[in-house]
Formats: structure tokens, sequence, C-alpha cells
DNA sequence: GCTGATCCATAGGTAATTTCAATACATGTC
DNA sequence: GACATGTATTGAAATTACCTATGGATCAGC
């Protein structure tokens, strides 16, 4: 086995790209330009390939160079991630977390949760983020955030999921609506209604759109969030399908609206949540989704 | 920042962890029992984790350090993969390479690619496997080849293709069959015409299905490689549909069997060269297979 | 074409780190 | 309680990493 380089050199090495320069480089790492130069010298020795071009005005990577860097930074977040998800092993949920969360989901799961997480693991910092699924997917990827709670399924490459809890849709109406009669509903009661629906890349309206095919959907109206979904279907433009967790959280408390559910089996989409494989805070997102599944579960 | 483990401290860990006894991994990576000690030991205050438990009768991983066991794998063979990219990158397609390729390519295709090849490339040494798809693919996961020779498509999760050329089929039956009088076929021509095939797992045997779905597959017969299907053909179980690129290797040469090519559009497959995205030889296959493109398109 | 500025390479000395040999300590075994 | 089998500690030696000082090359401006 031929010999590895040290972590430092391909610090160095990174250092070096990103200024274009031994001297700016060996200051950006607080080591002197002669010390980054031999360290990158041994490193080419090494590999066995000439990493740098030196010219009058700074140093350039050659293509092997580049070939290097791009798996040195590599090696680089592989090392930083083992240190994080070792110090996270030994005090779970702890220090800073980036918790993405979808935008149904958000207003009416954190107000129910968070005091009870905020409780247990005093030392938690909870960075939360209300985006969209599929903006919070690529931060997922990107390492911008650490884990996410979105509506299942969420099948995508490189993610991980685990189920925290079902959440049944409600039929959301006017009192003088036809339907509000009926203590239940049966999916089909749905044909020809006209529906409203959220705007388009919230996934609540495709699960809702898969829930009620038969329904009759607006798309001349999709409101922009839940609360303005209620106020529409209370200007009379139609009915929806709202999810229990939100009606559970009051939204549509003191609106004067009727809510029905239906009969089994049930239309809805599931809760989960979700991490990048392997990164440093899985175990912690798992934790984490522990913990609120047991808040989801034994009440409703 | 908090501070970084060495590579050794990691390489320690991975021995530590296979010997599970500080003094044998110490005799495996050439170090002195205190000096492994010490190295764990620091290793530990870095990441700030307790990572295995000292007993009377030697040493097991706790929890935290089976973690980090798995993360330092992972740093190491990345830094392995960076020097074995980066000599690649110095002295391209030299020492051993791994190439698998599926069994309906390697017997024709091979002799008409290797002797340049080797002549191009003296230092290369090259290492073949012949196996079905579905198995290369497995290797090429778990690195145990550096890139295939297989007929695409070939998607896949975490594997890269490149196109090396097209390869379509010719039919195949007796002189005596009533479709041998015409000069070429069309696609239809094949309907109820009895046909053999390769038997499963062969991607051949998929290819030529799509190819002729008119036709009516014999199942009773499958062959086990192109050399037993000709057989069977010459046999008089049927007609069969071959790669042109197995006629041109005289796959049929002296058995006085009828080979017709089909009007355009032409059916057949795409040869292509594969390997694991990220695979420290990637670029050294991308090259190996412009050498076969360049081989393969000139003549046909 | 000289001058100064900028930048990388080299040299030699020093401090820090790594490693080793020797030894102490802990724990089960007979 | 001696012994075998482990790991931890210690202090010295070797190695390595780093710094200061200096040299040489290239380019810009005069």
């Amino acid at each position: 086995m031929s010999q590895l380089p040290t972590l430092r050199q391909l610090q160095f090495l990174l250092a070096l790209a990103e200024h274009g320069s031994f001297s700016r480089a060996a200051d950006a790492v607080f080591v002197t330009q002669p010390t980054l130069s031999a360290a990158i010298k041994e490193l080419e020795a090494i590999l066995g390939v000439v990493l740098v071009e030196r010219g009058a005005r700074g140093a350039t990577l050659t293509p092997a160079g580049e070939a290097a860097l791009t798996r040195a930074r590599r090696v680089m977040t592989e090392a930083e991630d083992l240190v994080i998800a070792a110090q996270a092993a030994g005090e779970p949920l702890c220090g800073p977390l980036r918790l993405g969360v979808i935008p149904t989901i958000a207003p009416f799961l954190l107000p129910r949760v968070l005091p009870t997480v905020r409780e247990q693991f005093p030392k938690l910092k909870l960075y939360l983020r209300e985006d969209l699924t599929q903006r919070l997917y690529d931060a997922l990827l990107e390492r911008r955030l650490d884990a996410a709670l979105v509506a299942l399924p969420f099948e995508a490459p490189m993610i991980e999921t685990h189920v925290l809890g079902a959440d049944e849709f409600l039929f959301c109406c006017e009192p003088a609506h036809p339907l509000a009669q009926k203590p239940s509903l049966k999916s089909s009661d749905l044909a020809g209604e006209p529906l409203l629906l959220l705007e388009d890349g919230h996934c609540l309206r495709d699960h809702a759109l898969a829930a009620c095919s038969a329904g009759m959907v607006r798309s001349d109206f999709a409101a922009t969030s839940l609360h303005t979904l209620v106020q529409m279907v209370k200007a009379g433009l139609g009915a929806t399908l709202l999810p229990r967790m939100a009606v559970a959280a009051g939204l549509v408390d003191r609106l004067d609206l009727t809510v029905r559910p239906f009969d089994p089996p049930v239309v809805g989409r599931e809760i989960g949540i979700a991490w990048r494989r392997g990164s440093a805070r899985a175990e912690e997102a798992r934790q984490l989704g522990e913990v609120i599944q047991g808040l989801l579960t034994p009440p409703q």
C-alpha cells in the first residue's frame, strides 16, 4: 500500500486552490509560506503527480490537481462529519440542528411538539426553516439542513425517512353545503364537487388531488396557505380537504365551517422525518423523530 | 472548527476494530502497543467520546465507536481513492485495471480490441471478468471492478456510462427457412415465428425480446451462450436474433446458416462502458472507452 | 534594461510530535 | 497466589512540522 497523504496536506491543497497563491493560502491556514510550500511539495511526491503550476503571479492547479482537489474536499467533509457524528453520539441532540418543515405541517405540528422537545433536550438549538418539499430536499442534499419534517412518501435518492404518524384528510365546507348534512363522507361523494386546493408546489395539493380524484378542482383559484384556503371556503368559493392536524390546531375555530371525516378507508397523508443518508446527524434525526412520534401517537 | 483526527488515528481505529485487541492491532499496523494505545486515546479526546471499551480480554467498540468506525472506513477509502486517482491522472491506464464484460460481448469484442489496447497502453494490466450484467453491477458497486463493458441502457444509481457504439441485431435461420429468401426483413416479418433466445439473466435476451415482440418465443428451449444458440438453430429448433458483432467475429462461419439484416429502423442494442460514479479510475474508464469506441466505429 | 514588487523555493535551526523500549498496573485462570 | 494476557504510563530518541532568513525567478513601470 502506497503512503497516504495527511489531512493537513489536503487542507493546504484546498486553501491553495481557493486563494490561488502559496503565500495567501498560507496566511489563510495560519502557517508560513515555506511550510505550505513544503507540504504541497510532499503531497505531490506522495501522489507522484504535479498538482500545481507555479507561476510568477501565483499558482494554478493542473488537471490532476483539480481532480485531487475534488476528492480532497470529499475526504475533508467526510472527516469533519466523523467528528460531528461522534460528538453527537456522545451527547445526542445537543447544539445547533437545522430542521426544515413544510408549510402545511409547521404551524400546526410545531406548537404541539416544540415545548416538549425543548424540555427534553434543553441544550438543543433548533434552527427552523419553512419551505416547500422540493426546496427542503435540495437543502438536505446540500447539507444546509440536518433533517426535515415532510409528508410521505418522500422517495428520493440519498434520502432516508421515518414515518411519524398518519394525518387523515377532513372535508371542509360551509354549513349550508349539501354534504354538510352527512356525519361522514365517502370519497365518491365528492364527485363533481368544486374543490379548492393549495397552489402548485405544495405536496398537500398533490395528496389531496389523489384523495379526491372524483372532485372537480377549481383551477382558477389556488390558495397560498391553509389559512387562506379556509378563508376562501368561507367566502363560498367551494369546499376543500384539510389535514386533521391543522383542524386540531384550531385552523377553522370561530369560522363557522363544517368539518366532516371520511368513512374508512380514510384518505390522508403520512407525516415523516427525512435526512440525508450518511449525514453526520442521521442518528439524531432518527431520535428526534422518535420523540415527535411519541407526541403524535397518544392524542389525536 | 474543532480539531480533526489524523488519518493515522483512523487507520489505527480500523485495525483495533478488526483485531479486537490493542496489542494485535498494533502489530498489524507495525507500531508498538503503547503507540496505538496513545493514538486511540487522543482520538477519543478529539472526538470527546469513548470509542473503545477496554476489558481484560481485549477491546470492544462502544456504539459511538462503531459509528466512528463506519465513517472512518469511508474516510480512509476516500483518501486511498484520492491517491489512486491522482497517480492514475499522472500516468493514465497503467497498472491493474479490473474490467467486467458481459458474455454476449466478451468473446466477440475483446479479440478485436485487446491487441490495440495492449499496444497503446503496454503498462496496463487488464484483469477480465465475464459475467451477467447484474453481477457486474454488484461488483462495480462493491469496488471489485473498475469498469464494465455492457449493453445499454444500463440505468442504475451510482453508475455512469458512455456509449461506445451500436450493435444491430441480425436474423439467423436455416437456409431452408422461408424468410431466408428475403434479402432483408421487417420486424413484423417475425410474426408467429418460433424464436430461440438465451436463458434468463442475459440482457441480450431482453433486448431481443423487445426487438421481436411479434415473434413466438420458444420458452421450452433456452441457450446458455450464443455458441449454443446457433447450434440450436442449426439443429432446426427455430430461428434467432444475433448481434452483428458476434456474426462479424465469425460466430456462424462454416455453419451454413443464413443471416439477414433488418430494414431500417434497425433493431439492436448499444454497447457501452460503465463505472461507479466517483470511482478512483472513472477517468481511466472513460479513456479506455474512447479507445474502444475508436476501434469500433471505423469498420463494422 | 534597470528597479522594485511579488511570488515561490531552499536552507538550517528549533520546537513539537511521534514512536519506541521498558515497566507498571489490571484482570481473569489455574 | 503465581501466571498469562491485556492495557496504561513513562521517559528517552527519532522523526516531523514549522519558522526565520534568504535566494532566484518573473513581471510591471519607468
